[in-house]
DNA sequence: AGGTAAGCCTACTGGCCAGTAGGTAAGGCG
DNA sequence: CGCCTTACCTACTGGCCAGTAGGCTTACCT
């Protein structure tokens, strides 16, 4: 992201409509991510964008409407980046290992989004966090599924649908605030705390103290970039 | 024609200080927790507590001391509630064990207070963010201890500050997504959740998908209330 | 009883901010 | 070249709400 005109000449360079409704979203998340919904104002965030306040209701609608488009889109580009990383045909455990690695990738390549998504509209009681429950919701439900299917593998009783659920629940929010403990102890990379966690939630503590751990089967490295654990 | 008790008669009882204190906190507790901090508003606590504005900021300053109150009464009360419940001389899958039903139990009797610390507290840019940060890193620091603690147990490689602290984090953001998670499924009975978070963290999902699972020590039945899981 | 202080109130101010009215430039196209 | 559509602006309004000024009332104490 290279410099703007450094003045602000009072009056903005002429723009399509698209281009101007994504700086806006930019700007509106990085807004959002540092003050929170209430405290983040209209003014605010029209001047980041570099236009004025009348274009964000010209094109984004209502505070309350912008912040949830805001919600969605990045919502779904996170979605996108975890489906995108995870490897469908692998036994379970392996799945689980690239879900983990694409969402804490995407975290730490985007971490206004994961504000946004994960603490402001969580608190905001209005149609964002159903919006946001809604994804989240999503999430548990495939990592439910994953569980369910793992214990198809074995001779097992498959678990109830409320239990694997809850465990999901637990699942999903343990990566939640591994992320966000990450945000504050930034020098790790994203695959060594991807990696602790699978081993936490595969292993579990009984086996951690007593030494065993979990390992990616040894293939060839993953095709895009490669952080090593 | 004598006075009735009227709802509201226009002028509250008078009484000690430290009583109406108490019910200011309690009414602030409630509406903070069903709107948020923001969208709370001194005049709806003052309605809910039975008194007038004034006398909020008499007794407990601005809105901002008031919600940091309310962050630190919950906190001290929730981690007095842990601290009571743990079996600190017991070996340490059991003092987790005990530490978890004694969260999921205090969650249980105490849903306001479970709905300020995690969702409010957090989200709020200003020093309770800070509060509560730092009473969930004292956790954090505790579970993390018993982690170290733990591996010392064995012959292994004691496990590193930092990996310890951040599988401990993960614990703490299980247990607090799974109390969210228990909120909206209610049915079940705090122990039978406790307990399955017990399972994840400490077997894994490894273990339990093989049909592993963990089980407390059989001894006589807990002096307090006895939910088997 | 009378003093006094603690408890309580009604009714206002002032600032902040979402949202709008009404007008100006700039690219496109006949 | 003039017209129109689209992008863009300055400058206001109106409501909500934190916080306050100033006054009433009841319990207790001597």
């Amino acid at each position: 992201m290279h410099a703007e005109q450094p003045v602000r000449p009072g009056r903005a360079k002429r723009l399509p409509r698209a281009v101007r409704e994504r700086q806006i979203m930019d700007a509106a998340v990085d807004v959002f991510s540092r003050l929170g919904f209430h405290a983040a104002s209209m003014d605010e965030i029209s001047e980041v964008a570099g236009i004025s306040k009348p274009m964000l209701y010209a094109y984004l609608g209502s505070k309350e409407e912008l912040f949830a488009t805001c919600i969605r889109r990045e919502a779904t580009r996170m979605m996108e980046a975890i489906a995108n990383g995870v490897e469908a045909e692998e036994p379970p455990d392996v799945q689980l290992w690239s879900g983990l690695r694409a969402f804490f990738g995407f975290v730490g390549e985007n971490r206004a989004s994961w504000q946004v998504l994960h603490r402001q509209a969580s608190s905001q009681g209005g149609p964002f966090a159903e919006e946001l429950a809604d994804m989240r919701g999503r999430a548990i439900s495939l990592v439910a599924a994953l569980l369910v299917h793992s214990s198809d593998f074995t001779n097992v009783p498959r678990a109830g649908d409320k239990e694997a659920e809850s465990l999901a629940a637990a699942l999903v929010g343990a990566g939640e605030s591994l992320a966000d403990w990450w945000l504050d102890n930034p020098e790790e990379p994203a695959g060594v705390v991807a990696a602790r966690l699978m081993n936490l939630v595969w292993m579990g503590f009984g086996d951690l103290v007593a030494g065993d751990v979990w390992h990616p089967p040894s293939r060839r490295p993953a095709p895009d970039q490669g952080e090593d654990a």
